[in-house]
DNA sequence: TATTGTTATACTCTATAACTATA
DNA sequence: TATAGTTATAGAGTATAACAATA
């Protein structure tokens, strides 16, 4: 089927190390932030946010799934307790009366708000602070390269992510 | 204190979104092709291979949290159900008899042998395949940086990974 | 007293399958 | 029939605090 495995040398060890070992901390780290300022989790976050960029701050469940939570029921709870907290309200598509349009909530907003600078603070202090100019170009093409290709190739041998049932 | 926040142009934010992005697709992934191909989580995964390129197929605990897991218990927690599988086994160390010595069995190494090439044709499918020599290099580098610069320098404003207590 | 590791416990998150309602 | 979303439920993983044993 696919070419057969081969073995990686060591620059190619070395990036894949240091792209989990750096993705986990970061993460932990902002997860960390995130809980300490606006008790969000980093899903929840990366939710409102979502929101916050959108034109009028409303998704549909659909959209918010797509590149946040895995599965649909996942994102469910995450919305019920963003609903709960009054950091969103969730209502039925006026268009599509099967969808769900959450929108933020000023309240959701303003949690934003709080969470922002200490979020910032985190990157350049764990991501940026190391890097030269020409560095943080270079990761953000070739890891754009890698996002588009992974978005665009659903993996051939592990389980495919959102196909006809089967 | 730190630097006051500012905000990040659009380099930056995509060089964070596509860290975030790449990794966590690629991990959702390898964590899929880890358990369909030998039932096992990324982090049970990632203690098994550093036991197996360990000098004995051995490490005390205290090595092994550190850059794998965040909290002990944690660590205890994984290495119980690799012990009841009877992929490792656990001693009292013989120099310090306070520390626990995790050594890979053979069936943890055939475990792994089990999985090492799913996994290699995972990251080759996702990660590798849209790039040329030249990108791996470069991510090897920055991200290398980056992740020495984390290692060493404890974040100012986030909680601190590993101090004295307080 | 400090360090290593375990235990008890509680909680968060995620996924699967069954279900409802609309297109 | 296919799609959007929810619910019920179960399981995996993690963290905190209290604890025991050794340095």
């Amino acid at each position: 089927m696919a070419v057969p495995s081969r073995s990686f040398d060591s620059t190619e060890l070395g990036a894949y190390f240091a792209l989990i070992e750096v993705s986990s901390l970061l993460r932990h780290t902002v997860e960390q932030q995130l809980r300490a300022a606006g008790d969000l989790s980093y899903v929840q976050f990366q939710l409102l946010a979502r929101l916050g960029d959108s034109p009028g701050g409303s998704c549909r469940m659909t959209d918010l799934a797509d590149g946040v939570v895995y599965s649909r029921s996942g994102l469910t709870y995450q919305a019920q307790l963003l609903e709960q907290r009054g950091l969103v309200t969730r209502a039925p598509s006026t268009d599509d009366e099967r969808g769900t349009t959450v929108t933020i909530t000023e309240q959701g907003r303003n949690t934003l708000t709080d969470v922002f600078p200490g979020h910032i603070d985190v990157l350049n202090e764990l991501l940026f602070e190391p890097l030269a100019r020409t560095d943080v170009e270079a990761l953000a093409d070739v890891l754009g390269r890698v996002r588009d290709h992974m978005r665009s190739a659903p993996p051939r041998s592990a389980a495919p992510r959102r196909r006809k049932t089967s």
